[in-house]
RNA sequence: UCCUCGAUAGCUCAGCGGUAGAGCAUCCGGCUGUUAACCGGAGGGUCGUAGGUUCGAAUCCUACUCGGGGAGCCA
């Protein structure tokens, strides 16, 4: 963009141009649109840390180059005024990009006054009701560009393997698994549920177009408070036809190690901002460590764990396995009773279910679950009797079976906690723009 | 739902039975390389709410409200 401004009592034409390009613009005079992120004075140079939301510099005001108008503008600014600047890019060894603006122009947008939030520490439950502004923030700004390569990641990955993204419904008749407590709306005259999951969806899908993925919002009414669950968050659910439980597994470690890839060299400077350990993420390449549940047990029993086998995993039982790898590791092969209805039984074991989840490592828990589903219209029809299922309501689901039904598996990946792991974060209210926890619907 | 911790200035906290404090933020002044800048000054409070104990309660007790961390459940 070429903007006229004034300068110098001239008309000229100077370029807008984006903090993150720069460097491409050595010695040249330009203009940014943007916010004071904060100030630092003194009485003959002014230090502005400027942001635009592409990135951070620091622009110079002295004294001695400006006019007296000009310095005392930069002199009164305030935190989070909006403002445009023109001045000319130079190389600075001090500054942490490598590059400064000598600022020869200052126009006030908007000046500010008392912005919440000092550049000093705050509690939670403060930024948390501060969220809109928050997300200014330099490192909410790194956490949300991540995830945003994440997701640019996952559906390369996908569209590059001939996945097609299908958009399963938000408003449902009723639970896809039938055990998490769902969010109850109407529909019109009628009850309707928010969606929990997409799956069952999915698998209609699949069986139209081959290997599909959803990506969208999902909704659990459970009274979860830790740090890592939301109520609404984010899924991946890829569905994929005529592809077994072990076809699967290395898809799953394949995008994962693909996302891994690709926050590495796309996110550099967004990693730095957080601090985190890069050799942590480095280490994530496929194939990943698979340890059946029996396995799990028996290592969990070792380590003084009283749990028998036939029980689900707590967390600290999660803990304990991830302890044992420096990978996200799988653990397949649960136990039928404790696992959903749709999973099929293997047909060597059929004690066992044919599914994995992936455990990040770090303690961050579990990013995927997947299955093979179950194909055979007689036994699903047993499971959905077993689980007192109603069967009007899910008649459309065995269809699936009874018209063309193959071998098939597929996979949820938890967008916010994979966000969460790879930023390296104590919680994940601050992997989503909007967070909407258990006891907050603000802002 | 259960366990646990907390609520004092705009923010982060100290004070734990005897007149309400600090740092930062804000406002005023100073400073030519700051990067949580620094130095000097000023303003700023029904100590979450309601009861109780006491000569006296921010402080001790009870209830409630709101929140943090965790468990279960899950991604």
């Amino acid at each position: 963009m070429i903007c006229m401004i004034t300068f110098w009592r001239r008309k000229v034409m100077v370029q807008t141009v984006f903090i993150k390009h720069l460097s491409e613009h050595i010695g040249e005079t330009i203009m940014i649109q943007g916010w004071l992120h904060t100030k630092r004075s003194s009485g003959k140079v002014a230090f502005l840390q400027l942001r635009d939301g592409t990135g951070f510099v620091q622009g110079v005001v002295t004294k001695a180059e400006v006019s007296e108008e000009i310095f005392a503008r930069a002199i009164a600014l305030t935190q989070e005024s909006s403002l445009r600047v023109t001045g000319t890019v130079v190389k600075d060894e001090r500054a942490p990009s490598g590059v400064e603006l000598q600022i020869q122009d200052v126009e006030v947008v908007y000046l500010t006054h008392d912005y919440p939030i000092t550049p000093k520490e705050h509690g939670v439950d403060f930024l948390l009701d501060h969220r809109h502004l928050w997300i200014r923030g330099p490192r909410q700004r790194a956490i949300l560009k991540i995830r945003a390569e994440i997701i640019k990641a996952i559906r390369s990955f996908l569209d590059e393997r001939d996945f097609t993204q299908v958009d399963p419904p938000i408003l449902t008749p009723s639970s896809c698994e039938g055990t998490t407590t769902l969010f109850h709306t109407q529909y019109f005259d009628r009850d309707a549920y928010l969606t929990q999951s997409g799956q069952l969806y999915m698998e209609a899908a699949a069986m139209a177009l081959g290997r599909v993925y959803s990506f969208g919002p999902t909704f659990r009414a459970e009274k979860s408070k830790t740090r890592r669950h939301l109520i609404e968050f984010w899924m991946i659910e890829p569905e994929m036809a005529y592809t077994t439980h072990e076809e699967s597994l290395v898809i799953q470690e394949q995008l994962v190690a693909y996302i891994i890839q690709h926050v590495l060299t796309h996110c550099a400077i967004e990693l730095k901002t957080l601090g985190r350990d890069l050799t942590k993420l480095q280490q994530v390449i496929a194939p990943f460590p698979r340890i059946s549940y029996d396995e799990a047990i028996t290592l969990l029993q070792k380590d003084g764990h009283e749990i028998q086998w036939g029980e689900d995993f707590g967390a600290p039982h999660e803990a304990a396995i991830v302890e044992h790898f420096s990978r996200p590791v799988f653990i397949e092969r649960f136990p039928t009773t404790i696992k959903a209805f749709y999973m099929k039984p293997d047909p060597a074991r059929p004690e066992v279910v044919l599914c994995a989840d992936l455990l990040a490592p770090e303690g961050y828990g579990e990013i995927i679950g997947g299955s093979q589903r179950i194909d055979d219209p007689d036994l699903l029809a047993a499971r959905f009797a077993e689980h007192e299922l109603p069967e009007e309501a899910y008649a459309w689901y065995m269809d699936l079976r009874k018209y063309g039904s193959v071998p098939h598996s597929g996979f949820g990946l938890g967008l916010e906690r994979t966000v969460a792991w790879i930023c390296g974060l104590e919680h994940v209210r601050e992997t989503i723009p909007f967070p909407r926890l258990l006891y907050r619907l603000y802002p």
